[in-house]
DNA sequence: CGCGACGTTGATTTGCCTCAACGATTGTGG
DNA sequence: CCACAATCGTTGAGGCAAATCAACGTCGCG
């Protein structure tokens, strides 16, 4: 089995068991697309209408005011899902836009599609239950230290839970996920 | 029928059905709990083993940094669901505070009963998911928000997303909860 | 080669914080 | 039912973390 579905297939297993008969109901509801560096999954101004499995690569998410300046919402890598959360489940415009990073690979489901998955494989909502939870666990973890700890320890512990994201994205990206501009982190990495 | 425990079987039943038997189900692994105002449910340091839906009332939920300033994670009123989920789902001690702002009685389900009753009626599923997905939701306007927002916006926005909590809670948790000081929403007030 | 993307450095500005003082309100015990 | 203490909100002076703006060096790539 050289497929690129086993990797979200093994991701899922994880959390809830498969028959090998689920493993291919699952898969006939996907596709895959493949996304170079720079280009984009997600605009503004769109609907998002797939959530993305990342299979291989690095993107990010973010959006961007009406002064221009851009906020990071997220990086997502390898076994990661990313989308428009917002714009994919209520089918408003989506507000962020989805980047590659990285030459990358996505496992792509429609809206449409998961809703009916989720009816012929009703344990999935377990699944993405487990999925959510860890993704509300992570965010309060962000918002307390975005609110109570100085920038270069925000900083530290960036590093220190991810090690690897700071070889493959830019420093600015960083800077944004952070909340603070370039130049400061700048400053911050000179002075120790 | 004049139970408290119809108000949660009413919410779960928005997003997912239930039959009369299955609501007998899921409130045999239910208790409640009367709180008084500035009584605590959870206190940091020991283990949150239970999930608490607000039937009436009013909670926050804050942490306390090592200098002793007090960091606002949510406010929660009826019908939501309110814990340290960090600490509720991977057993260790917590990190939070949640008081109640005013008397309130809240249901409760311990993480054991909650195991149990998602064996038993795995349709639950489906629900904790759907919550949990508005969660996320929620907490990405927040940190995007936290980012791009002066505080003043950020105030206002809070008053036309939460009407009603402004009368309920007093305003230097607001101000904690919007990541500022009360003495500088005090002063943004002042100004216009 | 030359241009654009990226990172750094410095001077200046600013949004918000800290600390301190002071009313107003609430609540509580004598 | 009053006196006193907390709790809460406001105001002002001064300070600091981080932003802004501008300039400049470097690198990778078309």
């Amino acid at each position: 089995m050289e497929n690129i579905f086993d990797q979200i297939i093994q991701h899922i297993s994880i959390h809830v068991p498969l028959t090998e008969s689920e493993q291919q109901v699952i898969i006939g509801y996907l596709t895959t697309r493949r996304i170079k560096k720079r280009q984009f999954l997600v605009s503004e101004g769109e609907h998002c209408r797939t959530e993305h499995f990342i299979a291989k690569g690095c993107l990010r998410s973010y959006y961007v005011d009406e002064k221009g300046k851009e906020y990071l919402l997220r990086f997502a890598t390898e076994n990661y899902w990313i989308t428009d959360l917002n714009s994919f489940t209520n089918n408003v415009p989506s507000t962020q836009f989805i980047e590659a990073l990285e030459d990358s690979e996505v496992i792509c489901i429609t809206r449409q599609a998961l809703d009916c998955l989720l009816i012929d494989l009703p344990k999935l909502h377990k699944y993405f239950m487990l999925i959510y939870r860890n993704a509300i666990i992570n965010n309060y973890d962000r918002i307390q230290q975005n609110f109570s700890l100085p920038a270069l320890e925000r900083y530290r512990n960036f590093q220190k839970k991810y090690p690897q994201l700071e070889q493959r994205v830019p420093r600015y990206m960083i800077a944004s996920y952070l909340g603070i501009t370039p130049e400061f982190l700048s400053k911050l990495s000179a002075q120790k």
